[in-house]
DNA sequence: GACCTTCTCACCTACGTGTTAAGC
DNA sequence: TCGCTTAACACGTAGGTGAGAAGG
């Protein structure tokens, strides 16, 4: 499995496949400010999640539309001084792991209808048994990856042959196991509902407003 | 499409497939007193849920596997002087619909491997555009139902082709729009985990246990 | 000490319960 | 009045947040 980095023809019609990230403005915002995912053992989700649009597969054919999380360069980081600066060699991969998306197999139709969520897929950096399932996806704290995309022409994800890769860059991220930059901490707390706890603009109906 | 009423014969290997209720005490429990289950426009969840164990299917081929609510009767009932009583013809039975296993379509090897639960499936006596959606079972209110289990050999769980059906007799229950019978009450608050604020036995760590 | 990881916690979202009162 | 349905509600389960303390 040799993962194509760029766009690619869709061989049956010769058509363009493109995949395109949801809620970009968000990315943007995390992105401008240097974007950091929580690991932990049993696995965190990523804020913001991944979602996508998908265009240009035949209608009729089958497809595995699945994701993973590929290192974006050699390096370890450290955050230092307000700024993440490289620090060393990397680690050694962990080998690859896929997140397939539940839906798979479908018709591209189904695929293209409407957008794809990966919001499910969590990180973690424990290389345990019970994480060989499928939802968890196994990287180093301090290392730089993005979201990757990838989709097969397949009616079983279990044999996945010709693939097309897709990595978004506006994703990157540096895994951490507790925030650094807390610009970005405060975006995470501004946007993710979950943590609406942890807001202190008293807005949004807060019952105990702290100060 | 034909519906099976007894164990057939598999095709491939002329194997009898078997499905077996799980929870098959539970059940009991509650048939013996008269099973309700609860219909909303939104849907609400049957309890106790649908689990089965599947049994006799080739371990290579590939199935779909589905659940859907059949009528038991033609007539509509009344809860009279603490009985089930029928009163009157029913209605006219809705278009079938049916809930396609979230795992399908499979192997035999993998249907077999461990229980097949249907917990997901509501039911709901609103013919909306919205309930158009996978896990929804419309069916009429104050009628008799039992849950049926269909396996199909296909890779295409669109395209249904010949299909075993097992009604499964234990499960017959009368729709409600609300509890008639106290007993049948009593039952679900005990056994349903989401209900356990209504117990008033004291046990199980009740924070503010009420007289 | 500096850096990173792990665990527990209060506080949320999301949604499954029967009850109750109101509606038809 | 009676029978049945609907919507709001308190109270659970289940699990996603960053904070903060503790550990290495």
């Amino acid at each position: 499995v040799q993962p194509v980095r760029d766009v690619c023809r869709n061989q049956a019609q010769n058509m363009a496949v493109r995949v395109t990230l949801e809620q970009y403005q968000l990315w943007q915002q995390f992105h401008s400010v240097g974007t950091e995912m929580i690991l932990t053992k049993s696995g965190r989700r990523m804020f913001p999640g991944c979602r996508i649009r998908l265009a240009g597969l035949n209608p009729e054919s089958r497809y595995c539309v699945l994701m993973s999380v590929e290192r974006v360069d050699g390096s370890r980081y450290r955050f230092q001084h307000g700024y993440w600066v490289a620090a060393g060699p990397g680690e050694v991969e962990f080998p690859k792991r896929y997140f397939i998306h539940q839906d798979s197999p479908a018709t591209g139709e189904k695929w293209m209808k409407s957008a794809v969520s990966f919001h499910k897929v969590k990180l973690t950096n424990s290389n345990s048994s019970s994480n060989f399932i499928n939802g968890k996806l196994i990287v180093h704290s301090m290392h730089r990856y993005c979201i990757c995309i990838h989709i097969v022409e397949s009616n079983d994800p279990a044999h996945l042959n010709y693939m097309q890769s897709f990595p978004l860059p506006l994703t990157t991220f540096v895994t951490v196991t507790a925030y650094q930059n807390t610009e970005l901490t405060k975006l995470k707390i501004e946007n993710n509902p979950f943590a609406k706890g942890f807001r202190e603009d008293g807005a949004r109906g807060t019952k105990n407003p702290r100060r």
